[in-house]
DNA sequence: CTAAACGTTGACCCCGGGGTCAAGGTCAAG
DNA sequence: CTTGACCTTGACCCCGGGGTCAACGTTTAG
């Protein structure tokens, strides 16, 4: 299949996969004209790169999946190499989220002396629901 | 005082009062020559902009606590000008961090299946403690 | 034959918050 | 006069993940 087909069956763009094989995630056969081709393994290896690049991994990170970016990693078991890259990230998002939190509470706290206090009261704490 | 005695008064660089004044947040005098004069209160304000950023506003959004830029905004009151633009970027704040949890939870979950169940225990819910 | 619908590479644009030159004006001290 | 520290505006660079042209070649249908 060439690269409209590969974009419309993995639900991307022609210039996403484009994308994808500049920062070496792809490497597609060319046909004599210099079109690219992929095989239909490609769709799977498309949705993967689309995964991970929506759980915050970055284009170079995704590298580390190569040897299991054929696979189904959404399911079944990912490629040990990764681990490396998805701990570092795990640690990213968890300094994220708590730096997120400082703000939060400044936030709320910015609201409160806005005199929004109804407002702020609102706002006070909704993530403490999600554990009790 | 000029721009670079700002600039060290209050712990920037001159491109950022540059920058600063681009995006509305200063209007300094200009001395005969062309160069930017501030007054001593400008040192209040340029440290309210940077608490104000640093809490994830975008200098778009600072430019509704223009009122009460001059003021001490980290104890004192805020101008309620300001609180729809806070309540705006609190709820930006809490879909990331609602985001972020489901990020999170996947890349445990991927970490445990990439073979590395000891790592992915250890991250296994350390936000819980905070709450718990 | 021709036009449409594909494909190719290359290059500029976006966002945010500035960093970092370049090329030149101004002012005090030696 | 000269040096050096300060100031000015303008313009390009960064990151990430592409969007959106331009200018051109290829294939397919009518």
């Amino acid at each position: 299949m060439r690269i409209g087909e590969l974009a419309h069956a993995a639900g991307t763009t022609v210039r996403a996969l484009r994308y994808y094989e500049q920062q070496g995630l792809l490497r597609p056969d060319r046909s004599p004209n210099g079109y690219r081709l992929y095989g239909g393994s490609q769709v799977t290896r498309v949705a993967n790169i689309r995964l991970l690049l929506s759980l915050g991994l970055t284009a170079t990170d995704i590298r580390a999946f190569l040897p299991c970016l054929g696979d189904d990693i959404a399911e079944g078991p990912v490629c040990p190499a990764s681990a490396a890259v998805i701990a570092r990230r795990l640690a990213e998002v968890d300094d994220r989220i708590a730096a997120l939190d400082t703000t939060r509470t400044r936030l709320v706290d910015a609201l409160a002396r806005a005199g929004a206090e109804k407002l702020a009261r609102a706002h006070e704490a909704p993530r403490a629901r999600t554990t009790g």
